[in-house]
DNA sequence: CATGAATGAGGGTTCATTCAT
DNA sequence: GATGAATGAACCCTCATTCAT
């Protein structure tokens, strides 16, 4: 009992490198302090993980786990749009609430030092979930709700970029970007173009012409780019 | 004579601690390797400032200085719309190019640890530069190319969500958020909800219609956001 | 039969710190690198020795036994002198050729910190090596082949100093003592002095006189030593 | 006065090095310990030397001036013979004695790890050792004491045998080797030879006829060695 | 204004060893 | 007989900082 299977111990690892750096950074997500979280000695760390950089590559697949989990799957609308509306509100929560602690980890892998590869490692990670994202759409489309015509990756680096400048803003201090409600009129109008005329067809006849006027204005889709 | 010599020194000291910022990270950023880059010995460093942390803030705002110069400023386009969109250009520009050092600084230090207060001095300075860009919207305004009810600081916001969307991208190794035009989309989208009536009214007399469409349509403004 | 796999095992683990010692030193013969040489855990090893300190020693053991078993044994000519030579001689190969893997150890374990104990335990070991070629030395004497006056003993400790010499330089790097022939010129003039007049009578009638002299000589016998 | 020149600290840490080396062997020379025998904080020692393989190495550099001062250079004899057989004696009253304290590290360089260099270090300064004695050698062949055949090189090579001997007898705690006047009997059997005809005309007539049967005699000098 | 010398604290990591299983 | 989990002690080294010069 005392002694514990060495994956539980792994976990017990992963996730108190996340407690640690959400309070101290990576900076100061310390061997002994992460060890101290964990309730073993810093050599013990040893036994499970090679390295340091290791228990914190363990810790960030750890952290894109519990986003898929807390963030992508959290949310069970049949509805696609509000899917994602919820997926943005639950963000916008997190954030706000100060429960969001995996920003940390986050910022702090993409600030790695260039060479350590840690930036390259997250990216790969971060494509998953902006295609998870896509996912979601294209689902939206099968489904009908959604214009078969949109571009499902472009959606989800949009919401990505809005996503993305929730952490940021909140990382700085200025949580004004979601509280006054900025984010979210980003995210409406940016979910606000994906309706299908099917599905938009008993709500406002209105969105079928400007759909129209959309695509053929040259200011919105200029003809160069 | 000692002053200038000393503000000289200081500028000598912040730019050596950007460049290894750039390179090393905050972490790598130590007292010695940034003396060393100033041709100076560590501990002459402290004649100069009290401390490595002010030094680090220092930089930051040296940091600003420069985005400011290299990038709000070094833009002249009369026309505001053009101007923003010289602005983005540039941004991707340097993106792409890999001569956006500052990047690296930026979010170095917003990666850096939650006591340390940097987050925060960062703060400050961004939303410094974000109402720089609102200066810009509302410019466009009293010029008239820019609709006059436009919410300046939101579109600055906006702007701002995709530049640093580019920025992580970049620094994850995922260009192709820039590279296959997915921001300039964005982008493209922002600016062309901007122009006034008058502006539009000789290249586009859709837009007008268009506009009201939107402002109408309750699927891109709902109600109760 | 399980004490039977224990002695197996044990010579595994002797067998094994050797390989270890000489690629790495005996500092670098860490148990786990030793374990894993092995094929065992670590913590194996200790049902086997008690200590660390008690494999290096069951490890130097082994290690004598094959210097006993490839150079002291390996060369059966009849005649001892012949014997001699060629022993030398195989020396000299294995330190050219580089297949002398034991001299790492032997000198790993000379330079073994001063209170482990391992270089007194390697002096008792050595003298058994000394007194085995001062027996061979006997051999001859009893053969009639050697002088019957020779002091087995010096020679046997002049042969181990120019062996060790050859050791010395080839770990310094200095294979011109061996290549070039000073170590078995040294050899020569020693094994040179060592036939009986009888065995010499055949061969050549001046050494009768000259043994005589050399032995009568205050320059190579001085009085006091 | 407290602080003191880095040349003054360097000798103190070299020579610290030594006494450690001496007392703990190389494995036991922590930089603590060797800061502790100096008197400075281990973080000092950094400031001094970059490495602490570096300091061992300065200390291997001290170890053989000091080698050279004490032992070569401390005798003053100007005949040539007479200065070889007091060196002889100095090194074997150090050994025995138990200041020959440079002994421990001299043979744990030999015995540092393979891919460390050190080993291949050390062998370029043992050269210059043998060739310092060769030199003597020389001016005794200019001086007319030595015989103007002699190898010079040669006879260098094999004083060297007999002393690494006795340091090597002298770590296994075979001191008989010294004692037993074995060591001495080699010596003197080596330099029992060198003496020119001239230099030996008026002490031993029979010395002449002694060269000339040796250089003679194919057993001391097989035609094919 | 600048520096060389110095340091206490702490960094990540490895060590020989133990013990329950 | 073997192992996986665990650890205290120690390793080499770097840190931000101080102070006499």
């Amino acid at each position: 009992m005392s002694r514990q299977t060495s994956k539980e111990t792994k976990q017990r690892l992963t996730r108190a490198t996340l407690e640690v750096v959400a309070k101290e950074g990576v900076e100061g997500a310390t061997t002994s302090r992460i060890a101290e979280a964990a309730g073993l000695s810093p050599a013990a760390l040893y036994k499970h993980f090679a390295t340091r950089r290791d228990l914190l590559l363990a810790a960030l697949d750890d952290l894109y786990d519990i986003i898929h989990k807390e963030v992508l799957e959290a949310t069970s609308e049949s509805d696609v749009l509000e899917r994602l509306r919820s997926i943005g509100r639950l963000h916008s929560d997190l954030i706000v609430s100060g429960r969001g602690s995996f920003i940390y980890p986050l910022f702090e892998f993409l600030a790695a030092p260039p060479e350590s590869g840690l930036r390259e490692a997250q990216g790969v990670r971060q494509l998953q979930m902006i295609q998870a994202v896509a996912a979601i759409v294209e689902e939206g489309k099968a489904q009908g709700s959604i214009a078969p015509d949109t571009d499902a990756e472009q959606v989800a680096w949009q919401l990505h970029a809005v996503w993305w400048a929730e952490d940021i803003s909140h990382l700085m201090g200025l949580d004004q970007f979601v509280t006054a409600g900025r984010s979210s009129t980003i995210i409406n109008n940016i979910l606000g173009r994906l309706p299908s005329r099917m599905a938009s067809a008993g709500q406002d006849e209105d969105l079928a012409k400007l759909r129209k006027l959309l695509d053929a204005c040259p200011l919105v889709n200029p003809p160069e780019a």
